[in-house]
DNA sequence: CTTTCTGCAAAAGCTTTGCACTCAA
DNA sequence: TTGAGTGCAAAGCTTTTGCAGAAAG
């Protein structure tokens, strides 16, 4: 009886095959960044990463990590955000939810929303072809709210 | 019989209302930075607003616009979206629609979309105050497919 | 008159680019 | 062997900040 797949499993495969098939170089750099990226928490920026890597002992530099960062969504592995920052964020691309996002503060909370995502995606755009959606509701969390009274 | 109000003309009073109840200065160049606001196209850039101003011959620092634009936000007045790019956003607070863009070139679209952010708005999030929602769909827009072909 | 707001320029932060070197195929 | 990929550092953009001067109230 064989053992089901973990999540890394499966993404280090979803990746291998997405650079078989556009003839790319499987280089030990791309596998760790995409190791990386899944032990991070949700909506971890560039520096998060480049940092977290740093720690580890695992130097990459952060040309190579933007490239791959670009690289996985290509593949459809992560999704790219942008909040309220200017700082993109990124997010292994999986379940259907929204973020609320605080004005004052940029706190980020993942809201779950089962049925969004696909009833974005499966709606007609033309000629337009959507791979992902990025809800946001802006506003003031509880916290910021509290402070200015 | 009185005229109906222009759009306008509705917004410097919102403007207006907005500043003496947090007891803010009624400068000119507030009130100039609305008006172009409305005039441009949606989506603008903050360097859009500031070289049509330019070109306007009024002359306001930079500044001063993201400091307005910023306010204008504050006031419910515009809405702040982040796009593909690291360039902020801006459009008049008007309708519920959905933005279309491209991964490849940038280019954005709106697709009207009447009961989206009124659902999204409406539904409880805890302490966290709603105030005005972004939904993004990422893709591929038809002209780059046929680039790639 | 006082304090907020504006203008200007410098600084800061994220991302991109160019080039030499490395290594996957 | 060879060209895609990486590392490093510089450059590029957008946005923020600090301070002196202008002007709203």
């Amino acid at each position: 009886m064989q053992n089901q797949p973990s999540e890394i499993q499966l993404l280090r495969g979803q990746l291998t095959d997405f650079l078989q098939n556009n003839h790319l170089r499987k280089t030990p750099e791309r596998y760790a960044i995409l190791e990386k990226a899944v032990e991070l928490s949700a909506h971890f920026g560039v520096d998060q990463l480049y940092n977290a890597m740093e720690s580890a002992g695992y130097h990459v530099s952060r040309a190579t990590v933007y490239n791959t960062l670009e690289l996985l969504c290509e593949a459809g592995i992560l999704n790219r955000h942008l909040f309220a920052t200017n700082q993109a964020r990124y997010e292994v691309a999986r379940g259907s939810h929204l973020h609320l996002i605080c004005r004052r503060c940029g706190a980020i909370r993942e809201v779950d929303e089962p049925d969004l995502t696909s009833r974005l995606l499966s709606e007609p755009y033309g000629d337009f072809i959507p791979e992902y959606s990025s809800t946001i509701v802006y506003g003031i969390c509880g916290e910021c709210q509290a402070k200015s009274r």
